[in-house]
DNA sequence: CAATTCATGTAAGGTGTTACATGATTAC
DNA sequence: GTAATCATGTAACACCTTACATGAATTG
C-alpha cells in the first residue's frame, strides 16, 4: 500500500507515551498493533532517522544500557502536532489480501481434498490468533476505567476478536459445504 | 506484500478459462476477486508481457474489435503447469492493514465524538460490500450445480458475506461502547 | 456534442520485505 | 559453553500505486 505512510505515526503514536529505542517499538507493535498493521526493523530505524532530521523526534543515549548502545527516541511538540493532525484525517479505506481465497478461487479443479486440507490450515491459524487476542483483550478489559485510551485499545482487540470468529466460523461453513459436495 | 508475486497466476487463472485481454482481466478482477486481491493495469500489462516473453501466454490480435486494437492472451501448456504447481502451494498468511483502528488505537484523547464518526462511515462503506457480495453470491447460487468451480467462487464470495457482517457488528458494538463512556 | 467506456501501455516514485553484518549479555 | 535475546543499522530488490499519454467508439 504504497502512498500512505503511516510508519512515522505510529512510531510518533507509541511515542507520544514514553521514550523508547527502535527495538522497543518493534516488540510494542508485535505485541498490541501488528494483528492489523505490522512493521519491520527496515521501515522502523530509516523512520527514525527521518523523524529526528524533521526534529519530530529528539534522540539521547539510554545510560542505564547494558550491552549495545541503546539510543532512545523522545516526542517533540511538533511532532506531537504532527501526529494529531493525521489522526483528525479521515481515514483510508482498508486494504486486505487472502491468497488462500486466491488459491480457493481458481482451484476447485484440484479436488475436495486439496481444498479442505487448506482451510483447515486456515481455521487452525486463526484459533491461534484468536487465543492471543483474547489474552490481550482480558488484560484491557481489567484496565478499562483507567483514562478513555484503554477503551481505545480494547476496541481494537474486539475487532480482532470478531474477525477472527468470522473467518473460524467461515471455515466451519466452508468445510460442511466441500464435504456435502464430496459425497 | 512484496516476495509474494500472485499477479501472473491470477492472470493465468483467468485465462484458463479463456483467452482476455488485459482491459478484460482488469474487469474480471473487479467483479469477482478484487474483494481480496486487487490489481491494477500497471500490474496487468507488465505480466502479461512478461508471462508472454516467458511462453506462458500466446498473444494474438482480436479480429472482431472496433475501435482501438485489442490484445488477446490464451494460456499455453506450460502455463497450465504453472498454475497447476502454484496452486499446490500452501499458501502465505493472510496480509491485512487497517487505517481505522491505527487511528483508533493512538486517538483516545481525541473526544469521543470524533471516533464515533471514523466508525459510522466504516460501518456504511461496509453496508455497501456487504450488498455488492450479496448480489455476487446470490449469482453463484443458482450455478451451484455446474461443476465444482462454482463451488469454490461460491465459498470465496461466503468469505466476503462473512468478513463483513462481522465488520458491522463489531461497529455495532463499538458504538455501544463509546457512547456509553460519553456519558 | 459531451461524457463515458473501450483499450493499451509507460514512467516515476514510494513502500515493504528479506538478507546481511555485527557484537554484547543473559539464561540454561 | 551454547542458544536466545538484546540492539542497531544498511542494501538490494520486488512490488504497488499514481499519473501520464493517446485516441476511437458509443451512449445520452
Amino acid at each position: 500500500m504504497p502512498k500512505s505512510n503511516n510508519t512515522p505515526y505510529i512510531i510518533m503514536g507509541l511515542l507520544n507515551h514514553e521514550p523508547l529505542s527502535g527495538y522497543d517499538i518493534k516488540k510494542r507493535v508485535s505485541v498490541t498493533i501488528s494483528h492489523f498493521w505490522n512493521l519491520g526493523y527496515g521501515q522502523i530505524y530509516p523512520a527514525l532517522a527521518q523523524l529526528e532530521r524533521a526534529g519530530m523526534v529528539t534522540r539521547y543515549d539510554d545510560p542505564s544500557s547494558k550491552g549495545p548502545e541503546k539510543h532512545l527516541y523522545a516526542i517533540t511538540g511538533d511532532g506531537k502536532e504532527a501526529l494529531k493532525s493525521w489522526l483528525l484525517l479521515p481515514d483510508d479505506k482498508e486494504h486486505v489480501r487472502y491468497e488462500i481465497l486466491l488459491k480457493l478461487f481458481f482451484g476447485g479443479r484440484l479436488g475436495s481434498e486439496k481444498n479442505i486440507g487448506r482451510i483447515q490450515a486456515f481455521s487452525s491459524r486463526q484459533e491461534k490468533n484468536l487465543k492471543t487476542i483474547r489474552l490481550f483483550k482480558a488484560e484491557l478489559e481489567k484496565m478499562l476505567g483507567e483514562g478513555p485510551d484503554h477503551l481505545n485499545y480494547y476496541l481494537t482487540a474486539l475487532f480482532g476478536e470478531y474477525i477472527y470468529s468470522a473467518y473460524i466460523e467461515w471455515s466451519r461453513e466452508a468445510l460442511k459445504l466441500l464435504g456435502a459436495a464430496n459425497k
